[in-house]
DNA sequence: GCGACTTTGTGCCTGCGTTCACAAGTGGCT
DNA sequence: AGCCACTTGTGAACGCAGGCACAAAGTCGC
């Protein structure tokens, strides 16, 4: 953002803009955001929204404990963020907080929940039901809100019809009309790495629109459907990495004894 | 997608716009940029390395394969990045590629193991023997790679001394003991969230500079000790965000073209 | 040995996400 | 009523990450 001269540009669209830009045709950018109709996100950033998550965790266990309003620099303390980026992260919601107050829980509960779309149900199936998939699955109707595990699928044999968790195992080879079926919108992958782009592509012909990824692998899927990766390996890599620097910073780099600024 | 194959793309330099604005004349703050160590990561942005994690899995099963030189387009591809990010990312290890030719897959994957520390063992310490961590005690030396789980902890008296994945369950307050005795950097923890931070607390007094969390808290650690969180919760909640969103846009069909332009 | 071709490494720019700082509301107190 | 203390919401600056495009550097063929 290099200090336009225009105030907003508001949406993000690239026109040709600029060259000369006569100033005069700004348009006053307030599109939506009225509390009328959807309070739609016009685009709220990747990062928010996982932030949101774990501020409305934080925001219901505050509401059982019987709080019924909240200041930002509280809520950003319990979250581990910064009491800006919580208003900000907040203000993508609209405008809920009152001045010189606060946030009522409740009313925050119940709009990250409508963002989040957490107000309708999300069907799961969990693919590859090892180890791995038998903690999800019984992982016990996920975190409670919305997301009811309502299929699995292996290929072993010796699996198959066996309930886990109470919901019976099926086989692979049924996954797209299963999933089509039952109205399954979020697949989990927990399978071993072949077998996951196979799975993937099943998946996505039963109709299924996003993907949690936990096969070490990168799946390639058509345009409209959202995938996340969850991946233990890198994870502990990062954490490796961190270990490493650390010991080489305190190891070495004392070489003239300079300031040597760490960063 | 975007037709970016094409080399020349015609349209070069239009940047004729804002003739006056030209506030970067500042001085960068180059100071830390001797290279006389070069070896060591003067600073590799986070997102890069969790990149050269995937891409050291990808070139370690090509040098299995029997590939002996890559080149940036297609391990790229492989990876689903931009090529020149692929560069970018390579570049902060050092210059290890040939020009006209690529990259040599076993230099690569060498370099990529040092600089990510995986010279070295890093031992792992599994706390909370549910699902999850059962799933985790027998995912078999996790990546193969160094990282060999060394310790289990619970609470649960059925579970204490009972071998899960060869290795014998104790207790969670023998944590720090048992950390520190068997040189433990890296501790697990898959425990209910109520448990998370005292457990936490425990890994810290063991010496353990590393946490990957897995229970939905926010942990509270001292300064040099490094965190990274992975919440089923969040993601799917995330993937439910986008599902909702997608729905609205196809949903409303917003008849005044003003902003909405697809991206 | 030379020219054509290939691929790396990187400077520059753009745009996003974070942080700061402050004006603008709001409720309580006098 | 008026003032004050408090807290939100956001404009603006900053820094990081991503992507393009090109010069440098190497290989291959003749």
């Amino acid at each position: 953002m290099v200090a336009r001269r225009g105030r907003r540009n508001g949406s993000a669209v690239a026109r040709k803009l600029d060259a000369d830009n006569a100033p005069t045709a700004e348009i006053p950018a307030v599109e939506v955001a009225n509390g009328s109709d959807p309070v739609r996100a016009k685009s709220i950033p990747e990062a928010a929204v996982a932030r949101l998550a774990v501020y409305l965790r934080i925001l219901s266990a505050m509401a059982e404990q019987g709080a019924t309003t909240v200041a930002s620099e509280e809520l950003a303390g319990a979250a581990g963020v910064n009491s800006a980026k919580l208003r900000k992260d907040l203000s993508y919601l609209g405008s809920y907080g009152t001045r010189g107050v606060g946030y009522e829980v409740r009313v925050l509960v119940g709009q990250i929940e409508r963002t989040l779309g957490l107000t309708r149900q999300h069907k799961v199936a969990v693919v590859g039901i090892g180890n791995l998939g038998h903690a999800l699955a019984n992982y016990g109707g996920f975190p409670g809100r919305g997301f009811p595990v309502e299929a699995l699928f292996d290929v072993d044999a010796d699996l198959i019809g066996v309930p886990v968790g109470g919901i019976p195992v099926s086989h692979l080879e049924d996954i797209p009309a299963v999933c089509a079926e039952r109205g399954i919108s979020i697949g989990v992958i927990a399978t071993p790495p072949p077998a996951a782009q196979s799975v993937c592509d099943c998946l996505v012909a039963g109709g299924v629109q996003c993907i949690l990824n936990f096969a070490p692998v990168v799946l390639q899927v058509p345009e409209q459907v959202e995938v996340r990766k969850v991946d233990l390996a890198v994870e502990l890599q990062i954490l490796s990495f961190h270990v490493a620097r650390r010991a080489d910073e305190s190891n070495g780099a004392h070489p003239v004894g300079n300031g040597m600024v760490v960063r």
